[in-house]
DNA sequence: AACATCAATACTACATTGTAACAGATGATT
DNA sequence: AATCATCTGTTACAATGTAGTATTGATGTT
């Protein structure tokens, strides 16, 4: 069973990420704006960080127009697992349980999301 | 007041960090053998990181009958900060407050390093 | 005492990520 | 058309992830 397995995803890579969750498709410009709340970056340093991920295939370029846009080519569970877990395992140091009942009060994730998380925590492939 | 900011740690820093807060001082082989727990690294990884550590100070070296030991130079809680802050505000998006709530309730702190880690997230200076 | 071993230490190297400047292309403005 | 502002592509350098290798020092062996 061939299963692309969850990518290792740095805080930046993910926090972009996150953005185009939230957003939808965007320009590196629209990324870097929404980007300043929390780094303050060079415009060419979203830009080169987005490339990266495009050419890693965590985002899809799509020409718009004139810009480009890029696409997240994974889900919001998939880029949170590893976080979720290094965070439970090794910061907080908590059962796993306990953790995931925190998305159940947040309102990061929907019901469904929760449950897909779930079941990529669970699949022991990505644990460590 | 010059005040040490809390230093942006990598999770290999925070893992090798959260070893020797755990188990004390350690030699690299000591450290190494508990990360294999975790990583499947080469002797010499954990040796050139921890080297790496103790150059920027997050790590102190001591000479003690033959080995070195290394010794952790910040605190668990300051170690934390910049994570917790992290997961809480990207990855749950939730309240500072339900996260701290949750330590209370892990056993990875005492009380004393809770209210530091607290006083730590309050301060304004580290946030971002 | 001289030698073989094995672990600890030091040095070197290469890929990836964080960070950014700069140069060329393209569209908007006067 | 000349200029300005963006977007795009290219290049660069420092820090981190990852590891091989050489050297030193301690330990045990003949």
């Amino acid at each position: 069973m061939k299963k692309k397995s969850i990518p290792d995803l740095s805080r930046a890579e993910y926090d972009i990420l996150n953005i185009l969750w939230r957003e939808g498709r965007q320009s590196v410009r629209e990324v870097h704006d929404h980007l300043t709340e929390v780094y303050s970056w060079a415009y060419s340093t979203t830009k080169t960080t987005m490339d990266r991920m495009a050419q890693k295939g965590l985002l899809e370029r799509e020409s718009f127009h004139g810009v480009f846009l890029y696409v997240p080519q994974i889900s919001k569970p998939a880029g949170m697992a590893k976080w979720v877990r290094f965070f439970a395992d090794r910061v907080l140091q908590m059962e796993m349980g306990a953790v995931m009942s925190m998305f159940a009060h947040s309102n990061s994730l929907t019901p469904a999301e929760i449950v897909e998380l779930q079941k990529l925590l669970d699949s022991e492939a990505d644990k460590g």
